[in-house]
DNA sequence: CTGTTAGCGCCTTCAT
DNA sequence: ATGAAGGCGCTAACAG
């Protein structure tokens, strides 16, 4: 229509510069007339890129998900490109799929949020030169693999320094599931803050618990009723402090006045329950900026670089933490 | 390598009747043995169908976002489809590459979420017979969009009712903004219960704010400090629930003894203030799922059937609502 | 039942 | 600066 072959419309849509002014003005003026845009996937087809990445779909809490999500979306939105969601619900005949997907070029590469274990799959799609990052391995995974992640130990030290530094001697910490590299981490931080004031370890102040609310409670009740007991419980997640709230409200102590609480994600709960939350921010937006970014480095290096990064986390203090009573 | 056509193959792997077991188990034999897997972006191209759909992420909560978004994915992965994911904040300019990834062939279909407003880009979207469905048309849409909502006003007049019920005479309504069509039907609701047992409507008791927990928190100021105050409180979704409950608290009223609390969603929140939240459930999930349907109906009777589906919701009760104090 | 052939719509050398 | 031609990997119609 524009008096020209198909290469050269090609040329004008690509940008190309060897194409003079004229036709190049001509052609797209019939092109926005027409209202023409080129097949996708015949641009995939040809140029063996789709544009697309994957992402995995936790189990977890909605807003930890979507947090990392809207941080990709925004990264990979600068590239025109965008977000395909896999349900794998850490079913392994789920995970096949994307294994599928990625391997058949429906997309780029994959980012994966909380891989449910040292799965070989990973490390198959890896070796198989897929482009990958992972968020938050929960598990040790191979060092081949790219993660990101948030300064899990450097937080939770903050946050006990917080503590101790308004005088809490009897800090108790409600852990996460034990096997879990960011509770690890966690407690690595918890024990390093304590023994940086010389605060001796005590056993019976450890609970390990399931990152819950019920969970909390369960553990607060019963680190409360110790004979002595905590002046502030530590909890490894904004769950689990809520959880210790309502213990405490239900036994008739008072936060902070008669127990101090630290959370620890800055999830939306914090500026819910009465006293607000202190706890400890992670970064999860721009670490699903940084996991786009990494990957896209990836894309175009044909290199994948093995590294981690991890981002830092923040202590927020907000009502729920105050000197202890005497 | 399995001494057969390329043809043949693709017959094996779209599972055709018209190939002998033989050749098939051959075939199929070789395909796993090399790990073979049809390219995506051919197979789109060849057929015009990519099994994507694209989905938009609404600038609201994440939980609301993350709940209808599982539904979709829940029932896509049924038909082996993904969905793509479409940051446009409601900046037309990015609501354009929504619209032409569409017109691409780059999803099959569109799933959007709270359409910011009256948008022409939409009615143009589906002349061009793109099939599409929206979730919670915000401002009234034309009716040639199928929409799939929840039943605001049937909700609406049950919390009314069961506060009716419990004896409170005096109930006010914190709404959100006048034009949004959930709002409007939530209102009616109220109205219609109030009618029906014969409470006159009372125009102090109704004040507009805006679906955040600090807007329920003013206007809860507001409402409690009228001479003659509200014995029950329905705010018209739970982030102004749990402000109503703030401002309670810090005005030393009691939940329920003094005022009762209703919200509306059943968002995560409902559970973490205390008391915990009656409220009305919304069938988030159940939505998604819907979507999900009505699009794949289009999509393969490549007719638009004009229609809206409501979704019952559910009142909660929990344990912010009581009969009133003498 | 299987192989051959012709596209699907774009991008990319290679000529001109 | 432009056009012609081949190919990306698959599906579908047509022979045999």
């Amino acid at each position: 229509m524009a008096g020209v072959s198909i290469a050269t419309v090609s040329r004008v849509l690509n940008e190309r510069p060897e194409v003079s002014p004229e036709t190049r003005a001509r052609v797209l003026e019939v092109v926005s007339e027409q209202g023409f845009s080129a097949r996708w996937s015949a641009r995939a087809l040809s140029n063996g890129s789709t544009g697309l990445i994957a992402m995995t779909i936790p189990v977890v809490h909605a807003e930890y998900f979507a947090n990392i999500l809207s941080g990709v979306a925004e990264a990979l939105h600068e590239r025109d490109m965008q977000i395909v969601l896999f349900s794998t619900q850490h079913v392994p005949e789920r995970e096949l799929r994307l294994v599928d997907r990625l391997r058949t070029g429906t997309v780029d590469g994959a980012i994966i949020m909380l891989p449910s274990e040292r799965s070989p799959q990973l490390l198959r799609l890896l070796r198989s030169g897929q482009p990958l990052v992972v968020v938050d391995d929960r598990e040790p995974i191979d060092p081949l693999i790219p993660v990101v992640s948030a300064s899990h130990a450097t937080g939770a030290r903050e946050a006990t320094e917080h503590l101790l530094s308004l005088g809490h001697r009897r800090i108790a910490a409600i852990t996460g599931p034990r096997r879990w590299i960011a509770n690890k981490e966690r407690l690595a931080g918890y024990h390093a803050a304590l023994a940086a004031a010389q605060v001796p370890r005590d056993r019976t102040l450890e609970i390990e618990s399931d990152f819950q609310r019920d969970g909390g409670y369960l553990a607060a009740q019963q680190l409360l009723r110790l004979r002595e007991r905590p002046t502030a419980i530590f909890a490894f997640n904004d769950n689990l402090a809520v959880g210790v709230m309502r213990a405490a409200a239900e036994l008739g102590l008072s936060v902070p006045g008669d127990l101090s609480v630290v959370g620890f994600d800055d999830s939306d709960q914090c500026t819910v329950v009465a006293p607000h939350l202190t706890t400890v921010r992670q970064p999860l937006v721009e670490m699903g900026r940084m996991a786009a970014s990494l990957l896209l480095r990836q894309l175009h290096n044909h290199s994948s670089e093995a590294l981690r990064v991890e981002l830092a986390t923040k202590l927020v203090v907000r009502a729920s933490t105050g000197p202890p009573a005497r």
